[in-house]
Parts: C-alpha cells; structure tokens; sequence
DNA sequence: GTTAAAAAATGACTTGTATCATATTTAAAT
DNA sequence: ATTTAAATATGATACAAGTCATTTTTTAAC
C-alpha cells in the first residue's frame, strides 16, 4: 500500500538480519551497513536484476519473497531458488566482473535493502568472518544444485513436486504456499497443466489442501516418504 | 604403468598449473606449495573422496580426468562434472566444515596432487589474489549448475546429449572422448540403452564417429545447433 | 589362445508426461 | 454489479524415454 511506511528500516532492529549472513557483525559494523545500505519497496511480479545486465551492489531481503530464476531456449522459465527474509541475493556475480546468469523477481510484496558493490566488495575484503559466510553459503548452495540436478535427472514429477513443497515449506513456514501455477511448475520443471494434476492428486491424497490458490501443507511425513531424499 | 614414474611433479614445471587457479602465484608461493603438495598416482576408477566423508584437502589434477556425481535414491550415480587438467577439486567442502556432498572418482589413469585443509586454508587468508579467484571459480560452477538444471528440465535426452558432448568436447579437447556408456548415460540424465540408440542416431547423423568406446566429434556446428545453446 | 566377465547393442513393450483444445473459475477493471 | 482478462482446471491424444529381456561384442583374466 504505502509505500513510505515500507521504506526505513534500520539493521539494528532487523529482524532478518538475525536469520542473515550479516548475523555475526558487531554494532559498528551493523552501524556502518545501516549507513551503507538503501532500502526500497518491490510491488508484486517486480524484477530485481535481469539475466545478462551488470550487477551493481547485492539485494538483502528484509520482508517478503524472491524468484530466482533462469530462461531456457523458448523463454520459459526455470525457477533455481527461491529467496526469503535474511537472504542476500546476487552476492555470486559480484566476483566475477561477469553479467548476471540469472534474473530476480519478487514474487509478493517486499521490502529489500541494496548494498552497492564496492561497500559489499570493501566488506568482503575486510572481515574476514563475514566473508567465511559467504564462502560457506556459496558451497551451500553449490551443493544444493547438485541435488537438484540429480533429482531432476532421476526422479519422476511426481516425487520432484514432494520435494518442492517441502522446500517451499521451509521457506513459507507457518504461512500458506503462494505461488501461481506457473510458477511452481517452473520451479519443479514440469508442465503447468502436469503441475495441476499432480496437485489434485496430492489433496486427495491427504498431503495438501487447497485454498484456491495457497497450498497448506497436511501431511509432512507422507511428502517426506514420497520425495525420498 | 610404472607408479613411481608418475609420482614426482614439481610446481614450478607444471603443465597442468598454467591453467589452474594456482596460475598468479609468484615464485615463491609456488615453491611453498611444491613444498606442501603431495602427489599421488591414480589407476582407472579409483575413489578420491567419498560422498559422506570429511575432507581432509584438496586434489589437484595434473594428468588425467575425474568424474564429481552423487548418487540418487536408488544408488544411480549422476555426474555433475568432469575434471581435468589444472582443477582443483573438493575446495568447495572445505569452507563449511560438512562432509563432502558429493563423490570423485578418476576416469583413467591420473595423477593427481594433494594439498592438506589447514595449507589451502592458510593460502586463501593469505593470498587475496588467489581467495578470489576461488570466489570467482565458485561463482561460475553456481551458474554453470543453474544452466545444468535448466537443461535437465527442459531439454530432451537428444538436446542434453548434445551439450554434454559439446561440454566433453572441451575437456578433451583433441583427444577422443572415452567414457563408458554408462557414465555417459549418468552425466546426460538417462538410461543407457536410450544413450546408446541416441549415439548410434547421431552417427547416422554424421555428428559424430565411434571407434568401439571413444567418441570422436565430427560436426561440431551440428551439435551446436541441436543443443540450443 | 581360451574362457569368463563386463560392456555395448538391439528388440519389444509400457507409461509418464507433454501438448493442444476447451471449459470453468477467480481476480481485476470499469 | 458487469465485463474482461487471467489463472486454473479437465479431457483427449501422442510420443519420448524408461524398463526388461536377450544377444553380440569387447575386454580382462588365466
């Protein structure tokens, strides 16, 4: 709505720091990111950054969600991750002097705070702390995408779509599953109309219930079982 | 062969290390490093690391290649990449003090180096230069996973065999590709029969040439092309 | 050189999932 | 409230690719 109530928050009250890979830092250094950092409201569907522009800074998300994603040879989409609160988005690019690979869209209404490259590249350099977080959640995340990929390659949609929501789970938390659709087929790699099906299937299976569009959650064990990893 | 003749490879007239991370050192942290480098010969199929085992080090490829896959529920390994010479391998677990995700195995006979944890650790804190092209190589493996997923999602088993060979193609380089169908098979996402038929499809189709179980590729634009990207 | 084992190849069959077409519901706009 | 557009849902159909069974070829072992 407003989008001014949205735009000042500082990073010693951040409740999403606390989840952050800025956790660690001390009061001044928090001081110094506050100062650094610019803050700004993302309506619905608003892009961040798109695959093959030249990164400028990182994303930290302070409410709400993100999309990151990739585009394959006919323009669809392929969700690889999906951002929340804490999250710092981007952060790989800053290494490389390279275009970004892949485009970030908020996917509800969020409120994301935005380093510019030399103060993130200058915190980098200089606390060393900080910089072991962001080597750990690179490999993190390295191996993560290993897992998809094999997943991807051996495992039916239907054992795919149970990995995905439990993922979507631990993202969403004690929030309903809001995602179109579209989008949650593109994040399991599968057709839309697949995805639906496969949905329905799930609720009368006793795993999920459906409120029109968010999905709620049932039966966490049989999802489990189900996706197998 | 003869395993001694393999063994001794000293830093400084290494081949493999004009192409590696280790390429910027100067001549004295290159002569630290022979000094702290072991170096180990590989027979074909020998494990380096397991999936689930704590990493002690890093691996260092100075002739030979080897395969990084995990293993999906029910035992089928996929490969994630293929090493060769110049790349250092398993760096990616030594920033988060967890087990290693995943498995590396040599493909023929190699010869590959070690360089223990605290070492590597003390070269990264050491040696900016150095840390970021580790960062910079972590980046890229990030986004070249995301293009991997992407592919695994949308692509057809013909399309991925494609870029995979593409991708083989550029490991290595003049020589024939030799892989087992198997493996082949486990880095495409598919069965082996189905490589098989595929292979067979795209040497009628004079993309390629195989000579018993090394492939040589003949139509490169070709490839291109069919792989899309 | 002969035998045994592993890898590669081929055939027959089944099925999961994509695609296309169309209908229905929900959300947004006027 | 009505209209329009977008999202969701369902049905019918086709085919890529997996599975299982068997044969042939290659490699390794003795």
């Amino acid at each position: 709505m407003s989008d001014k109530s949205f735009k000042h928050v500082s990073c010693q009250n951040c409740e999403a720091r606390k989840d952050s890979l800025f956790s660690s830092f001390c009061d001044e250094h928090t001081d110094t990111l506050n100062d650094q950092k610019s803050c700004a409201y993302y309506k619905k569907n608003q892009g961040l950054f798109l695959d093959g522009s030249f990164p400028r800074g990182v994303y930290c998300v302070n409410k709400g969600k993100v999309k990151i994603f990739t585009r394959g040879e006919e323009g669809k989409e392929q969700i690889i991750h999906i951002a929340g609160e804490g999250e710092i988005i981007g952060f790989r690019s800053m290494f490389s002097g390279d275009p970004y690979t892949v485009s970030a869209t908020s996917l509800e209404e969020s409120n994301i705070c935005f380093i510019a490259k030399e103060d993130f590249l200058n915190m980098i350099d200089t606390n060393p702390n900080f910089r072991n977080g962001i080597m750990r959640e690179l490999s993190k995340e390295l191996a993560d995408r290993a897992v998809f990929i094999t997943n991807m390659a051996q495992k039916s949609v239907r054992e795919r779509l149970a990995c995905i929501l439990l993922i979507l789970k631990g993202i969403y938390k004690e929030e309903e599953i809001n995602l179109t659709r579209e989008d949650l087929a593109n994040y399991v790699g599968t057709a839309t109309e697949t995805l639906i099906r496969l949905l329905k299937d799930f609720k009368e299976s006793g795993f999920i219930e459906i409120h029109t569009r968010k999905l709620e959650i049932i039966n966490q064990e049989g999802l489990m079982k189900l996706a197998g990893n």
